[in-house]
RNA sequence: GGCCCGGUGGUCAAGCGGUUAAGACACCGCCCUUUCACGGCGGUAACACGAGUUCGAUUCUCGUCCGGGUCACCA
């Protein structure tokens, strides 16, 4: 045995389609991580062979959602490797003579069946799933080199045993069995000259020296196609890891497989929406797999170092918006003030247009009380404009507040603040504490008019000493002012 | 419909023949408190069902039911 073949390796594959689904996310972040956990190369490789679906800048995509997610590949189309080229369409000429040989042993064959024929075939059909029919299963040599020579169009099919039992191990399913009469006799190269997905898989797979394939468990009852193939070839079939889907849950209560109308699906639009990438990897990282402790946070370097293939579950699992919140919260938490304040910055900026603040004590308020970053807006637009109020909402029990005393309150709140001089964080809470004491009445009793007149909300990031220092003091004096008016009329 | 896979609280999940069946999210209550949140404490809530195997099944086997996947010149 040569030292490589002992050399771990897995592949992400991904079609260039310009959107990033989570689940397709997660398939690459399992893939990194039993690589890592392994000691072993990731590759990333470009599945282009759809050239009617070929989209501008989609490869682009790719790399940027890897890049965020930190999921770093060792070989791949933009840093080489020894196993290139990294992307489908760029291989192109290699995946015919797979085929050729294929059909000099009796493993396919050219297939002249016209698109048309399939598709009334196809409608003629009662029952779903009867497949092509094998028109041109058993066509003569000579058959075949006339349709050949007068340049009939032709596929090239797989020929799948017709009875008998494909058996193989899947180290999260364990051993799955297959009847060959379920098999189809799979295209492998389409009449464009590309080979199809499956096919290009194999023989990239295979090429590529990919020892661990790593996909979705949609492949699973297609795996028997893929070993024919190996076999056929003479070559191992490599180590299969077939991965729990991600599902949604419909407002029926039914699920099926993730996608758009259960919500953002894509990374790009999850990050749009104020989630980050952290987050975003730490959660889909538990979703159908488990560390062997209770842990839950986790950096991408500790998902290499505790990640093993026995912690992968097998059913499917539903996205949970909600803990992906709580997980983007704990994010938000743990870092830095400042960190917060930068990221959370454009979004400071969407609410308040014209005044002046400081990003730093807006950040304090909110880091603690925000999960989404697309919820700050509306949290602090009324910093910017105050918004029209009712003036019950001076009332409140627990605070010991009430139309009659609130008044008073505020006035003298605003003749003590008035005086002063510095205005400050610390000032204004001395200020203020110290006319509760002098009033006797609890501290809430004289914070809540306050921070009702200040913000003209029920509800704020903040409490009231917090917003007159983000305000200042004029604009400050002004709000208590007209609420000082109101609650007079 | 055929085939493949799965089935522990609403959700994610530990468990791998003997447990008071963990933990997290969500939800509820209490405490803290200058609103809300954060934080702390506590609570509601689960082995789909039926047969076997066994001294003993959530764990093993079979059946039923339910759920998902798959049957393309898409990946």
């Amino acid at each position: 045995m040569k030292m490589t073949d002992k050399i771990i390796r897995t592949r992400f594959a991904p079609s260039p389609t310009g959107f990033m689904h989570v689940g397709n996310l997660r398939t690459a972040l399992y893939e990194y991580l039993i690589a890592k956990s392994l000691g072993g190369t990731f590759v990333l490789r470009i599945e282009d062979t759809d050239q009617e679906r070929k989209m501008e800048g989609a490869v682009d995509v790719i790399y940027e959602t890897l890049k965020k997610a930190r999921i770093i590949h060792d070989e791949g189309p933009d840093i080489g490797g020894d196993y290139g080229p990294y992307v489908q369409s760029e291989r192109k000429d290699i995946y015919m003579p797979y085929a050729k040989q294929l059909i000099d042993s009796d493993k396919a064959y050219y297939c002249f069946c016209s698109k048309e024929r399939l598709d009334s075939m196809r409608e003629n059909s009662d029952d779903i799933g009867s497949g092509y029919d094998r028109h041109c299963r058993n066509l003569s040599k000579e058959e075949v080199q006339q349709k050949l020579d007068s340049g009939v169009p032709y596929v090239i099919r797989q020929k799948m045993p017709l009875e008998g039992t494909t058996v193989f191990e899947d180290a999260v399913y364990g051993t799955i069995s297959v009847d060959n009469s379920e098999l189809q006799d799979q295209i492998l190269i389409k009449a464009d000259g590309y080979p199809t997905y499956n096919f290009a898989n194999v023989i990239d797979d295979h090429t590529m020296n990919i020892t661990h394939v790593v996909r979705g468990s949609e492949y699973l009852s297609s795996t028997p196609k893929y070993n024919l193939l190996y076999e056929s070839f003479g070559w191992d079939i490599p180590t299969y890891i077939h991965l729990p889907l991600i599902m949604g849950k419909n407002d029926d209560g039914s699920v099926s497989k993730l996608s758009k109308r259960h919500g953002a699906t894509g990374f790009e639009d999850l990050v749009k929406v104020g989630f980050l990438p952290e987050a975003i990897i730490n959660y889909i990282a538990l979703l159908g797999w488990a560390p062997k402790d209770n842990r839950e946070m986790f950096t991408i370097e500790e998902l290499i170092e505790n990640f093993s293939i026995d912690g992968i579950s097998k059913s499917p699992s539903i996205f949970d918006y909600d803990k992906l919140e709580w997980f983007n919260g704990e994010y938000i938490k743990a870092m830095s003030v400042e960190k917060f304040a930068e990221i959370a910055m454009p979004y400071f900026k969407k609410a308040i247009k014209t005044k002046e603040f400081d990003p730093i004590k807006v950040a304090s308020i909110l880091q603690q009380r925000t999960t989404v970053l697309s919820q700050i807006p509306e949290k602090i637009e009324f910093f910017e404009t105050q918004p029209e109020y009712d003036k019950e909402l001076f009332v409140n029990k627990k605070s010991k507040t009430t139309l009659e005393n609130s008044a008073p309150i505020l006035n003298a709140a605003i003749a003590a603040l008035e005086n002063l001089e510095e205005w400050t964080h610390d000032s204004i809470h001395d200020c203020l504490i110290n006319l509760a004491k002098s009033l006797e009445v609890k501290n809430g009793t004289v914070m809540w008019p306050v921070r009702i007149a200040a913000s003209g909300m029920a509800v704020t990031p903040g409490g009231a000493i917090e917003i007159l220092d983000i305000l200042g003091k004029e604009e400050s004096m002004a709000r208590l002012k007209k609420g000082l008016q109101k609650l007079s009329q």
